[in-house]
DNA sequence: AGCACGATTAACT
DNA sequence: GTTAATCGTGCTC
């Protein structure tokens, strides 16, 4: 089991082109030998210092250096006091870039999912970027870890491409407080559910 | 040492 | 559509 895992050098890439290419490509956390996962349904993109709605806007600090890490480093951090996020990060060492994962279709491990995300319907399981964290049991643990190395307990595989026709992109969400142009560039991804093999539409 | 804020979620009306 | 929950971080005093 397990299909080719992404390089170094996918994520070593324009960070739009990385939250682009990353839908419909598959989300693995390993745990005690297990997998638990799915395939990566939306994202966004965070490019830079110059990017407002950016955590490295305002420089390095003890919570966001993984940001400046290598491409392919996991860069996780806690928000609103309960919630942790995942991130991809992008480009090169010293350029503070990454993609926001925000939204999985669960495949793998649907059993510990359920359990973690108990009481939510089926369609709510992952459909969210702190939700997906709980579902898959990542949290800062991992922050800072290197999705590309052999001993990565989360990374991505290769999975079934979404056609273009089936992708949306708007704005980032959240981002309330930031000025614009930032606070409107269409840096969100997001596929249909029609848009990859399977289930079909929810 | 104190404080305002946030890349959210779930439960409301 | 609105709002409370909740707390680490980073900035100000």
């Amino acid at each position: 089991m397990g299909g080719r895992r992404l390089s170094r050098d996918f994520f070593a890439r324009d960070t739009l082109a990385v939250a682009r290419d990353l839908l419909g490509q598959r989300l693995v956390r390993l745990e005690r030998g297990g997998r638990l996962g799915g395939l990566i349904v939306e994202t966004e993109a965070y490019a830079g210092s110059e990017d407002l709605g950016c955590h490295g806007r305002s420089g390095r600090t003890e919570r966001n250096r993984s940001l400046w890490e290598a491409p392919g480093t996991l860069y996780v951090y806690f928000n609103y006091g309960m919630h942790w996020l995942a991130n991809l990060v992008t480009e090169r060492a010293g350029y503070p870039s990454a993609v926001l994962l925000r939204g999985i279709r669960p495949e793998e491990g649907l059993e510990v999912i359920r359990r973690r995300r108990a009481g939510r319907p089926a369609g709510r399981l992952t459909d969210g970027p702190a939700k997906l964290c709980q579902a898959l049991g990542v949290d800062g643990r991992l922050d800072g870890s290197d999705v590309c190395g052999d001993a990565a307990e989360l990374f991505v595989e290769a999975g079934p491409p979404p056609r273009d026709q089936h992708i949306c992109r708007g704005p980032r969400v959240g981002l309330n407080s930031v000025p614009e142009p930032w606070k409107s560039v269409p840096w969100r991804f997001r596929v249909e559910p029609a848009g990859l093999p399977g289930e079909g539409p929810r």
